[in-house]
DNA sequence: CTATGAACTATTGTCTACAATAGATAGTCG
DNA sequence: CGACTATCTATTGTAGACAATAGTTCATAG
């Protein structure tokens, strides 16, 4: 009974996947057309699946398809940034109101396990992992509301917050400039929520977020570059 | 240059919106089974464009998939309930504090006129467009904000709560007892937003959504009986 | 009579091939 | 010399067929 999803990967899957990875590792870049040839002979696997797979990214928010004009990768403005902060603090919102005070101890072990994680990034300064422990901890937290589409829209913004990263739209140079204060300031998210104070979470995510605005603000001014 | 979407349908578009149509009307019974060959003979079309749609209509909740076992129409619980209807008041609240005090006049004259249609559908009893007029409303309130993701993801709630009335599972005996009394609580709504005052729409809307849990409070109970 | 196993059938997963369209290129006319 | 049109090619949209699997039914043994 230890199997889980061992079996049945399907190429749908699998496709879905890799090309989410290929986005997301910046491999394709910006407004590039996704040819579906191309990517079988790449995937090695025939059109039918890929097709199926590139319908799942198009709801994701990754690629763009047009009628008898094909795919081509999400092309992401100042405003689509915008975009994603501010729904990702709103689905937070929601999150810590559900789930402050706590009501799955087990979930908030996850937390604590990705906070910890992010410490030991940070002594390191392995920044890759750092990112990914950052995006375990919020999702433990999210995962506090016990709110099943609420977990499923939080993990496709952060996504698209991934996406940013990739196209050094989102506070780089912020996130990397102090690590220590970056995982200090999730210390402090995570003390809150453990003395269950709902409000004072709140006002802390507040303050995040509008770090997070300030950033995209000092980010202003590539836009324009885009938009031929 | 009037067109606009006249020309490619698209056959999985055609065919997700046919069944999505026939899951919200409630032709397809909850947790019913989608023969895919079926589903082609019946709407004319292969399977390739049939698997697509179904595809979309997973990433929208509206039906679930399970690998070599087939698509099933979406259960729905009250937990399911709580958490749309959770997911609509947050998201609500963000489209308020972003749009309101208003930037695009235009698009408050859709919710006005999306008022006056719902005064008329009341007044006429007609039940049926009195729903619609009321999703236009709530959409063109969302729409005050100008966020496209914000407005997507409200939309997929909006067509989950469809489903839930169709399921009979929301508020039908509230919402069918004072049709005069439910336009005027939008008639509220709207005043307090052309007002400009975040806060007063803020608070109205979560009278709005208290209200809505008590109803989902006063159906609990038909939950087992579905739980098999 | 019940439980277990194997064969069978219905259904999903995948592939190859064909049809249709949009963009590109070259040629011709003004 | 420039603009418009027609053909042509690359790519997407769709169809039908084959392979693989899960659920079911029937037979057999305990």
């Amino acid at each position: 009974m230890t199997e889980q999803r061992l079996r049945s990967p399907s190429l749908v899957q699998l496709a879905a996947d890799a090309i989410r990875r290929m986005i997301l590792a910046g491999e394709l870049a910006e407004g590039e057309r996704l040819i579906e040839e191309r990517l079988t002979e790449q995937l090695g696997i025939s059109r039918p699946p890929l097709r199926e797979a590139l319908r799942v990214l198009e709801q994701e928010g990754l690629i763009v398809t047009r009628p008898r004009r094909g795919s081509t990768v999400a092309t992401l403005t100042d405003q689509d940034v915008f975009e994603i902060l501010t729904l990702r603090t709103a689905l937070e919102r929601l999150a810590i109101e559900l789930g402050v005070p706590v009501r799955f101890p087990d979930r908030l072990k996850d937390a604590q396990e990705a906070l910890a994680e992010m410490e030991r990034c940070a002594d390191a300064e392995d920044r890759g992992n750092l990112v990914q422990a950052g995006y375990r901890f919020h999702a433990s937290l999210i995962a506090l509301a016990g709110h099943r589409r609420l977990e499923e829209a939080y993990a496709s913004v952060q996504q698209q917050l991934l996406l940013c990263m990739a196209r050094n739209l989102y506070a780089r140079e912020h996130f990397y400039e102090d690590l220590h204060e970056h995982v200090g300031r999730h210390r402090t998210l995570l003390e809150l929520v453990e003395a269950g104070d709902p409000a004072a979470v709140l006002a802390e995510l507040a303050v995040h977020g509008e770090r997070s605005f300030s950033d995209l603000q000092s980010n202003a001014g590539s836009r324009s570059a885009r938009d031929l």
